[in-house]
RNA sequence: GCCGGGGUGGCGGAAUUGGUAUACGCGACGGACUUAAAAUCCGUUGGGAGCAAUCCCUUAAGGGUUCAAGUCCCUUCUCCGGCACCA
């Protein structure tokens, strides 16, 4: 770009002040430091072949502009950048041009940092850290091998997504829609033994410890439904066999085999008909229990096993399964014999693997019951404690219409009482009456409620409370009760009932506020039709349990099934453990030993790091094994125990590990002592403030939190919580509104826009595109907006001498624009901490708006402007710094402070509304008062019109704001 | 299906948490400068009626509470994100 007068030439000044920065270190972070310490992190990029994408700087840019403002006010800031350079996209990018890993890694950070540097970033470089150089993942090594003692690692046999076509095994996100990414096969299930970590075992503290954090409630909410607690009980089903007829109580009591079950209603237990064992079930295994029909059963078996994910899952699908023939379980309430069944929609990873079925209360299992004809028995009744009430209510009613009648007056019921059957459920209890009246008839039937003691409310959900509306709408709730079916009918004087075949049939509207017949001939229906009832009720059909509710239910039998020893209270969490091996090239090696002799051997500390050798392939080998596997001399180790023949472990570690710590290491990243020194540590942890994407709240946000709080444990990090606080940004959408992809061809490339307009316009933009947290579309004309207004700041600094900023002419005394300026420091301020970045930028739009009117601008608003803008746009800030006739960086300047009682305006227009709508509008003094204002306001002639032959009701006066005269 | 978050001009979005709806920016239209264009500057810009002063309507739709509702409550529609046979 050539340089004109009136624009600044961005590509002359932004590497200079680059290269500046970097050379003073500017931004380094102390770690002996009086200061108050403030750590803001990003999260680290993965240095993908693509090179940054416009995205990035969203995030990163908001937090260099709190980084900023707090060196500015006074603290040592650390604002640490690395890379994750472990990971699946480099592997595969790696296979495709046929080159190696870390070659390609070190070319794409090479770009990366240089693309990161033309942003102006106050990163902390000094402190980079990259996940797969050695000196990093040894210590990556060193904390799994000491989570590893700590007994929170353990192998088991697992399924992994294998695709039969590749013979390759995928990673959960290489599987699209059940398929394999690369060519589209269905992807199947293959078993190996893979290393996990016990996550499951700090679920309850991964719940418990959010209240000690400040995450967006949103995040918190993920991160909970994603462990997801359930209370519920574990349930012994003893199993009898062909081999060994069980048929007294001490008999079953005695029985060898048994099936534990998980269920969140105990409550149920009279009517669970039968039990499901999931395929994987350990129990089918046994040959002891002489399966009947176990060639089909291994059948069944077999085929769930080669059913993707997809089809296994699909809610659609109609359930399949298999009776285990010859064997039988013990209902051990009722005691009576039930069939024992395997079917996939059971899964294997949660609870026992088994259930019990109780089809009149579970979805799923009605629908299974239904299929196969098993027995169905209902357990839980819905109340009809309250019959008496519904009655009592019938009859005022029926009264009702009869005066209405009689009087000629209209009173139309709208909705009946009873049950609310919503959506095609049954779902809970309600019961109001809607009732419309004529408008000339309201006074009369106000009246008549009055005397007949109802209390007239304007709130309608008081329970028996009346609530009538203006336009003539009645509202009676009598708080819950159940009754008979009725049914207004138009005229308001009939009730019908409906059948419960007519219920099924309605829509969803119509379903709102229905009665229905008895409870009992509820159950009849449901029996009868199609749906269970998975509500609470009360216990029916259930022995001497029969009439508790729901709740008590479960206590009651929850505490039977305890002293019996059939059963105890358990939770459940659906959040499975971490299965941390990956059959895959680039990663960390995990650093353990299998030796024939000693078992599982870890590398001793000593010699770590366990580091990743070059190797001819990077694919992934046929049998499922990591590609380490091929290379001899590197799998054949002596054991470190007995100094045996050994083998060592060929998975690599996810590349969530590295980003399990990357934060720690940041305090004391060139530590070869330790993984931190804990001294460092304690100065700089927990990150006060952590900003990423949503879409890693859920796994990278857990799986950290769990590493850092087993550290804990072992007292080798300063806490129990790694994140104060956790931000997330929104993405940056293709101009289309659709994500940006190489596919769709809408890709903006952050170079092009940094050449063009400049590292400040588009930090700038960036921020001033929309609130930080949402998706927004990326606008390229949007930025010249940004531009434009750079360009403005720059030229009313060099704007003609005599009065211009520059220079230091005359002091004008403008104390419109006092207010202003303290407005805005006070604005900017505070949004910067709130992430409001867009109004922030606003505000200095304003504040630029109002400086372009001044006829003269003292150099001191202008420097002040130039110290708000600073941290958005540091290279011209710094450069109209310079040209102001500083030595010092600008970001060695103190953050503006702001002047309360500056910050205010003396006179504001002052508002008078009449009856609410705006008639006029008047500058007044801020703190006025009622009395004057309302003089001034009859001074008005607009308002005189709108009060001229009305009587004034009521004035309300909203001090520095308005005046509502209400007038009738 | 469940959980969470939204719906405001032609567009991105503001609105001090119940108190002037549409800040700021983009775009569009008109004008100035220029031989011309770009750039820059000035003006207009939610909809409708009117020559005008002025008046009416407007925050997805409908209803409610209130002196006052984009904001609170109820109902409906709709979009986005997460989870989903979790017993």
């Amino acid at each position: 770009m050539v340089e004109e007068d009136n624009k600044y030439n961005h590509q002359a000044i932004e590497p200079k002040w680059q290269k500046r920065w970097e050379e003073s270190g500017l931004y380094w972070a102390e770690d002996n430091s009086h200061k108050p310490k403030f750590y803001c992190l990003i999260e680290f990029p993965y240095p993908s072949a693509d090179g940054l994408h416009v995205g990035h700087p969203r995030s990163y840019t908001a937090l260099d502009i709190l980084a900023r403002k707090r060196r500015m006010e006074g603290y040592n800031v650390l604002f640490p950048i690395g890379f994750d350079a472990f990971g699946l996209p480099t592997e595969n990018y790696a296979i495709k041009v046929k080159k190696n890993p870390a070659e390609i890694t070190k070319t794409n950070i090479d770009r990366f940092r240089r693309q990161l540097k033309s942003l102006g970033l106050s990163f902390d470089w000094s402190r980079e850290v990259t996940t797969c150089d050695p000196e990093y993942y040894k210590w990556t090594q060193w904390i799994f091998l000491k989570l590893y003692e700590a007994g929170l690692v353990y192998q088991k046999e697992l399924p992994i997504n294998w695709c039969p076509s590749c013979k390759i095994g995928l990673a959960n996100e290489e599987v699209v829609s059940g398929k394999c990414e690369r060519c589209g096969t269905p992807v199947t299930k293959k078993n190996l033994k893979q290393w996990l970590f016990k996550i499951t075992q700090y679920a309850q503290r991964l719940i418990d410890d959010l209240d000690k954090v400040d995450y967006l409630d949103k995040i918190k909410t993920q991160q909970i439904n994603w462990i997801s607690r359930s209370e519920g009980a574990l349930i012994k089903f003893q199993i009898s066999s062909t081999k060994s007829q069980i048929n007294t109580k001490s008999q079953i009591l005695n029985s060898k085999h048994s099936v534990e079950v998980f269920t969140t209603r105990p409550d149920t237990l009279f009517g669970a008909t039968y039990l499901v064992l999931s395929p994987e079930h350990e129990l089918i295994k046994n040959k002891e229990l002489g399966i009947k029909n176990y060639d089909e059963v291994m059948e069944y078996i077999e085929k769930a096993k080669k059913k993707s994910d997809l089809e296994r899952t699909d809610l659609a699908k109609e359930k399949t399964g298999v009776e285990l023939k010859g064997i039988k379980a013990i209902n051990p309430a009722t005691k009576k014999e039930i069939p024992v069944w395997v079917a996939d929609y059971v899964l294997t990873g949660y609870g026992t693997g088994a259930i019990m079925a109780v089809p009149a209360h579970d979805e799923r299992d009605w629908e299974f019951a239904k299929k196969f004809n098993l027995p169905i028995i209902m357990t839980i009744a819905i109340d009809n404690a309250s019959d008496n009430l519904t009655k009592e209510i019938f009859e005022f009613a029926k009264k009702i219409s009869i005066l209405a009648d009689k009087k000629n007056k209209k009173f139309i019921f709208d909705g009946g009482f009873g049950l609310d059957i919503a959506y095609g459920k049954i779902t809970r209890n309600h019961g109001d009456i809607d009732a419309q009246v004529e408008k000339d008839d309201l006074e009369f039937w106000k009246e008549y409620f009055v005397k007949e003691g109802f209390e007239i409310k304007k709130n309608p959900d008081e329970r028996f409370e009346l609530y009538i509306a203006d336009n003539g709408k009645f509202h009676i709730d009598f708080g819950c009760y159940r009754g008979k079916f009725i049914k207004n009918s138009i005229k308001g004087t009939e009730f019908t009932a409906f059948s419960p075949k007519e219920i099924l049939n309605f829509k969803k509207s119509e379903c709102k506020r229905l009665g229905t017949k008895r409870l009992k001939d509820v159950h009849d229906f449901t029996l009868f039709n199609e749906m269970a009832y998975i509500g609470d009720g009360f216990l029916i059909n259930s022995g001497i349990y029969d009439g508790l509710t729901s709740e008590e239910g479960i206590k009651q039998i929850t505490k039977w099934l305890e002293k019996e020893k059939l059963g105890k209270p358990a939770v459940n969490y659906k959040l499975r453990d971490w299965v941390f091996s990956r059959q895959h090239y680039w990663g960390e090696p995990i650093p353990l030993i299998h030796c024939d002799k000693c078992g599982i051997v870890p590398v001793p500390e000593k010699v770590l790091p366990v580091t990743l050798p070059t190797v001819r392939n990077y694919e992934p080998t046929d049998t499922g094994e990591s590609p380490l596997a091929a290379i001899k001399d590197w799998v054949n180790v002596q054991c470190p125990k007995c100094g045996g023949k050994a083998k060592r472990e060929t998975d690599t570690m996810p590349n969530w590990a590295g980003s399990n710590w990357y934060f720690i290491r940041y305090t004391d990243p060139h530590s070869n002592q330790a993984f931190a020194s804990s001294k460092k540590m304690k100065h700089w942890l927990p990150v006060d403030i952590y900003n990423g994407g949503m879409e890693h709240t859920t796994l990278h946000l857990l799986y950290s939190r769990f590493w850092y709080k087993a550290l804990y444990d072992l007292k080798l990090v300063p806490g129990s919580e790694p994140y104060s606080k956790r931000v997330s940004h929104g993405m940056v959408l293709a101009e289309d509104g659709k994500k940006m992809s190489k596919s769709l061809g809408n890709v903006i490339n952050p170079d092009d826009v940094v050449k063009e307009y400049g590292a400040d316009t588009l930090r700038m933009y960036e921020m001033f595109m929309g609130p930080f947290s949402e998706a927004i579309p990326w606008d390229t004309k949007g930025i010249v907006g940004v531009r434009r207004f750079l360009d403005r700041v720059y030229r009313l600094g060099a704007r003609g001498n005599e009065h211009g900023a520059m220079s230091t002419g005359p002091k004008a005394q403008d104390s419109g624009l006092k207010v202003l300026l303290n407005k805005t420091i006070k604005k900017v301020t505070e949004d910067i901490e709130n992430f409001r970045f867009n109004t922030a930028v606003s505000a200095l739009m304003v504040l630029v708006n109002e400086m372009e009117k001044q006829k003269q601008l003292p150099i001191t608003h202008y420097q002040l402007l130039i110290t708000l803008l600073s941290p958005f746009a540091p290279h011209l800030s710094e450069e109209l710094w310079e040209k102001l006739g500083h030595k010092e960086s600008i970001f060695k300047e103190k953050w503006p402070q702001y002047d309360p009682n500056l910050a205010k305006e003396s006179e504001i227009e002052f508002v008078i509304q009449v009856n609410g709508k705006v008639r006029d509008r008047m500058q007044l003094p801020a703190d006025i008062s009622e009395k004057e204002a309302i003089k001034k306001a009859e001074q008005s002639e607009k308002i005189k019109k709108y009060l001229d032959r009305r009587q004034v009701v009521k004035k309300i006066f909203v001090k520095g704001k308005l005046l509502n005269i209400v007038v009738k």
